[in-house]
DNA sequence: GTCCTCCATGTAATCGATTTCACGAGGGTA
DNA sequence: TACCCTCGTGAAATCGATTACATGGAGGAC
C-alpha cells in the first residue's frame, strides 16, 4: 500500500508538502496541489488513518455502548448516533453490551485501547470499577438513555414521568378502573422511574393499583409473556396491562394470542417504548413514545462539547403517548394528530401509519418546549 | 495517559520487557513480570492500540458494511458477525449504507483509512469504482446476503429457491390459486433472484402468475402499502400477497388494516424474511426465515480463512419456510415443529412462540445439508 | 545594488508501540 | 581455568503520518 513518502517521490516534492495537501494547507501553490492529487490518484493513495492518529492523538472516532443490539430502541438510538457523529466528520464504534456488565467493561476497554475521542455508554445496572476509573480519568463521557447514581457524569435521556401521567388519564377516561404494569428491573434507572412514574399516576388518576398488580420483568420477552400470564391469572384480573418496555409487550402479544383473548375486547395493551411495527398491526398498540433520534443526536453533541473544552450539560427529553387503538379507543374521530407526518413515525423513514395516531392534550402542549435542559 | 516507557520506569526495566510482558512472550521470569503487572496497575496503564497497529500492521478489526440499520434482518446479521469476530478477538465496525452507493463508499474508504483487516460488505446495487479498486487491490473482502456481478469476490448468502418452491405447493394444497408477488428491486441480487424463484415455483405447482401479480417494489415499507394497494383493486384480486422483504410486509399490514380487511379470511399474507415479531402477533405471519445469524458467522470465518491466508469459498445456505396461520393454515394439527426450540427463534434469544410453528417437509429434510459449499 | 520580507517548500523530530540484535551473567563441560 | 550455551534483558530502528523550524528564491524599498 504506497505511503506518503511514495507520493512525495512520484509527485518530486517531499512528504511535509503531500502532508500538507491531504490536511488542505493553504500554504501550497495550486499547481503543487494539483501535482500531488495526480500522484495520490495514480499510485491509489489511502492516507493512515493509524499513523495520523498516532501523531495527532486524536482518532475522530467516538465510541458507543448499548444495551442490546436486538432491542430496535437502541437500534434506532444507533442511527441517530451515527448519522449526526458522521455529519460531524466522527466515525462511531458500537459495542452490545447484550446487558451484561462484563461485556460493557470489554467494550469500554476496547474503546479506550483504541483511543476514541470520546464515549457514548448506555450503562448496565452497576457501577464497574473501570466505569469509575473511566470517570476519575476525566475522559470524555456521557451517559445515554440511562445513568448511574453517584457520579458527576453528562447524561442525555427521556422523562416518561408526564407521558405515565397522561396515560393514567387516558385510561381512566375510557373507564379502565383496573391497570396492572409490568416494570423493568430496579436495578436500571429506567425501571426504577417507570415504576415510580406510574404509581404516582395512576394514584392521582384514582386507578386501584393492589399489591399483585405491579409485577416486575427484566426488559426482556419472556418475562413479559411469564407476568402477563401471572395477571391474566388473577381472581380479578387487570383490565388493562402497562408494559415497561417493547420486548416485555412482545412477550405479553404472545401470551394474549395463546390464550385466544382479543384485544382489546377482552384485555388492553399498552407499551413502554413504541416501535415501528406496533402502528401496522391489528388493533394498532397504544405507546408511549421516547424522542430516540433526538435523544442520539443531542448525546453527541454533548459528547462534542465536551470534546471542544465546552461546558457539557445534561439533556432531558419528554416522551409522548402515542394514542392508537389496543385500549377500548373508539376507531377514529377525536382530536388528532398533533405533529403527525412530521413527528417521530416520519423520522423514523416510515410511511404514516393512516393518520389514526392521536397524541394527547398534555404532551402536544409540551412539545413546544421539548429539550429543557437541567444541570 | 502513561505509556509504555512510564511503565518500564515503574517497573525498573526496559520498554522492550514491558513490551514482552503485554504480549505474553514467554521469555520474562515470573518475578520480573508480577513487577510490570504491578507498574501497569498503578498507572491504569491502557496500551495504545493505535501504536501498536502502525508497527505491526494490523489492526485485529473487521469492517461491516449493511444495507439498513433500521432493517431487522441486517441488525441481526451485524449482531452475529460481532459475536463470531469477538470470539476470534477482532472488534467490528459497523457501517450503515442506507441502501445508498454514496454512503457505502463513504465507509469503504473510511475503513480502508482506519487499516481494517478485512471488509464485509452487503453491496448495494452498484459496482463502484472504489469497490473495484479494493477488490483489484486484493484486501480481503467476502459479500455477504448480496453478491455483485462480474466480480471475484467470495460471497456467503441465502438461498431462497427451495423454501419458495415449498410456499407455492403449500399455498396450493391450501386451495390458493391466486397468489401475488412484490418483488425487490431487480438491480439487487436478492430481488432477482426471489422474483425468477417465485415465478418457476408459481409454475412448478400449477398457480396462475398474470403479470399484474408481480409488482416491483424497493424493499421499503412504503412501496409494500402502494403495491398491496394495487394488487388489492384489482378485478380480480390475489388471494394471497407474497411480499419480498419484512419492510415490505409491514406495509402491507398496514394497508390490509386500513381497509379494515381481515388475514386470512380476507387476503393471505406471506413475507420473505422472518422477524421477531411475526410470530407474536395475531394472527402469526407465515414467513421464509433466513438463517440470518449463521450467515454473519460463517460470512466472519470465511474472512478469517482470507486473513490467515487459506482458500476462501463462497457458502449458500438454504432458507426456510416457517407455517403460521396468514395463508389459511389450520389453527393446530398436522405434522409440527421440526426443530422447534433449538431453531432460529432461540437462537434470537426469544422465548418459543408456543410450538404453533412448523416446518415443511422439504425444508426440514434439508436441514441436515444446511450451509453445502459451492465454488 | 543591497537588504529585508514573505512565502513555498524541505528537513528532521516526534507520537507509542514492536522487534531485531547485542550483551552479560550463570552454568555446564573439557 | 577457559570456552561455549542458554537465557533474560536492554538499546535502537521502525511503522506512516504531522509539524516546528530551517532554507532559499522572488520581489519590493531604499
Amino acid at each position: 500500500m504506497a505511503r506518503i513518502k511514495d507520493v512525495a517521490a512520484q509527485a518530486g516534492v517531499s512528504v511535509a508538502t503531500v502532508s500538507r495537501v491531504l490536511n488542505d494547507n493553504p500554504a501550497v501553490t495550486e499547481e503543487t496541489r494539483q501535482r500531488v492529487y495526480a500522484a495520490m490518484a495514480a499510485l491509489n493513495y489511502v492516507p493512515n488513518a493509524v499513523a495520523r492518529s498516532l501523531r495527532t492523538e486524536a482518532t475522530r472516532t467516538l465510541g458507543l455502548i448499548i444495551g442490546d443490539i436486538l432491542n430496535p430502541f437502541f437500534t434506532e438510538l444507533a442511527r441517530a448516533v451515527e448519522d449526526e457523529a458522521r455529519a460531524a466528520g466522527y466515525t462511531v464504534v458500537i459495542g452490545n453490551a447484550d446487558e451484561r456488565a462484563d461485556r460493557q467493561d470489554h467494550y469500554v476497554r476496547a474503546l479506550l485501547e483504541q483511543r476514541v475521542d470520546g464515549l457514548l455508554v448506555c450503562p448496565t445496572a452497576e457501577v464497574t470499577p473501570l466505569v469509575e476509573e473511566v470517570v476519575r480519568g476525566g475522559r470524555p463521557l456521557v451517559f445515554l438513555d440511562r445513568v448511574l447514581p453517584g457520579l458527576d457524569v453528562p447524561s442525555v435521556r427521556a422523562d416518561g414521568t408526564e407521558a405515565i401521567r397522561e396515560l393514567a388519564g387516558h385510561l381512566r377516561d375510557l373507564g379502565h378502573r383496573r391497570v396492572a404494569f409490568i416494570s423493568g428491573p430496579g436495578t436500571l434507572s429506567t425501571g426504577r422511574e417507570r415504576t415510580t412514574a406510574f404509581l404516582a399516576a395512576a394514584d392521582e388518576a384514582g386507578l386501584a393499583v393492589p399489591p399483585e398488580y405491579v409485577r416486575v420483568g427484566d426488559f426482556r420477552t419472556g418475562s413479559g409473556q411469564a407476568l402477563t400470564a401471572a395477571l391474566l391469572d388473577l381472581p380479578e384480573p387487570p383490565e388493562v396491562i402497562f408494559l415497561g418496555d417493547n420486548l416485555m409487550a412482545l412477550g405479553a402479544l404472545d401470551e394474549i394470542r395463546e390464550r385466544g383473548l382479543r384485544i382489546p375486547d377482552d384485555i388492553g395493551i399498552v407499551s413502554f417504548d413504541d416501535v415501528p411495527w406496533f402502528g401496522h398491526i391489528s388493533p394498532p398498540i397504544t405507546a408511549i413514545s421516547q424522542p430516540t433520534a433526538e435523544l442520539g443526536r443531542r448525546a453527541v453533541r454533548v459528547l462534542l462539547d465536551m470534546l471542544a473544552g465546552r461546558r457539557a450539560e445534561s439533556v432531558v427529553l419528554p416522551a409522548h403517548l402515542i394514542v392508537r387503538s389496543s385500549c377500548g379507543e373508539s376507531g377514529e374521530g377525536g382530536e388528532c394528530v398533533a405533529r403527525g407526518a412530521t413527528g417521530e413515525a416520519a423520522e423514523r423513514g416510515q410511511a404514516g401509519t393512516g393518520g389514526r395516531e392521536r397524541r394527547g392534550r398534555r404532551t402536544a402542549a409540551l412539545a413546544g418546549e421539548e429539550g429543557k435542559v437541567t444541570a
